[in-house]
DNA sequence: TGTACATCAGTGAACGCGCGTTCACTGATGTAC
DNA sequence: TGTACATCAGTGAACGCGCGTTCACTGATGTAC
């Protein structure tokens, strides 16, 4: 059991450690595309070898920083929701989140959603983890609409889907015409133009 | 002048040529990310140093494939529209092939959208050139919207790009749990769904 | 409680690689006379 | 038409770098007796 993390030779808990450093760099470069493994482990104090102690390769512990941002992208989703919020409003705020999540960590956004990993078929338990995320669109998505046709539920979800992600993406890759302050305005306009037209049956 | 472009030491349009072998390499391994300065130099046939008489450096070069990215982009948003083709009917060709220029070139989509070029902004001819592609969906969409009120042109326009290039990415970075044919599908569904939506009153 | 030992998370050096870019050069070209 | 020359698009070698990964090792830890 012992005195646990102090600077040891055994660290108690590198894997986290690890995964903890590669956020730190993917945030601070704003890009995954760049990270190397050896900056990785240096930023958790530990040698160049280390990391693969705990990671079959470098792929692997990419997928576990993945796995951190669907986590924290759900958070974000659900960020503005309260328990008063009515459908509409959970309808918003949780486009709003994904929003803020994607322009706030521009890099781990881009690892998620970028070529990086390849398919994520290597990586149920990122699967998984991301398929929750969508699953909070399809929630809200659900409590919102009430009178559309069945058969048009699957294209009703990934528009919603498609256009939130979307417009994140121009938003992070700045491929659009606006500026920090005119973007917070226009994820709100486009999200409510969308609600609009989900809710008008 | 000479016969031109003969194995000869002076290559005659090194340039463009550089140009096709890195479209040909991007579009071979589907990434912009991984590409060499050394190997699109040699797939050309010249020494790893000619590049840096046409080009300043290796994103110079990626800058002037993108623009060819962006034209061809264009061409694909036209493809299917016809002199006689319905206002609506033009608006759904323009999707279709955005989305169909993206999921047949995911490579040079990648490089176009991605983080590899960083903003725009030091691209002024690429820049304009992405305005263009743009504009095709702004003109297919005025075209089948005449009532809505101007204060939401800004959000509609945008919302349509975010709808289509969202689809568009998470086709390319297989994020969708959807195969092949199913897409294609989708792409239809979606673009018709937004377009009954746009053009409700 | 004390000692011998198995375990295993870390180290540090090395392998082999490909990269972007620079530099002195060379050879083909077009032009001035 | 023929020759000297300036131009410049290419060459080939080299610089310096950082990378992912492997490997024999070492030292801290927990456990069996």
């Amino acid at each position: 059991m012992a005195r646990a993390k102090a600077n040891t030779y055994h660290h108690g808990n590198l894997r986290q450690a690890l995964i903890r450093a590669a956020i730190t760099l993917i945030e601070r470069d704003g890009a995954a595309a760049e990270l190397s493994l050896r900056e990785v482990a240096s930023t958790a104090g530990v040698s160049q070898a280390a990391p693969y102690a705990h990671f079959s390769d470098k792929r692997a512990l990419l997928a576990a920083v993945a796995e951190v941002g669907f986590t924290r992208l759900a958070a974000s989703m659900r960020q503005g929701v309260r328990p008063s919020s009515s459908p509409a409003q959970r309808f918003l705020a949780t486009g709003r989140g994904y929003v803020q999540f994607a322009v706030r960590s521009p890099g781990m956004f881009r690892l998620m959603f970028g070529a990086n990993l390849g398919g994520l078929a290597d990586f149920p338990d990122l699967q998984a983890k991301a398929d929750t995320a969508y699953g909070l669109f399809v929630e809200a998505l659900d409590a919102v609409t009430t009178s559309t046709k069945p058969g048009d539920m699957t294209a009703l979800r990934l528009s919603t889907w498609s256009l939130i992600h979307g417009l994140a993406s121009l938003l992070v890759e700045q491929r659009l015409p606006v500026d920090r302050k005119r973007a917070q305005e226009l994820v709100e306009s486009v999200t409510e133009f969308h609600l609009r037209q989900v809710t008008a049956h």
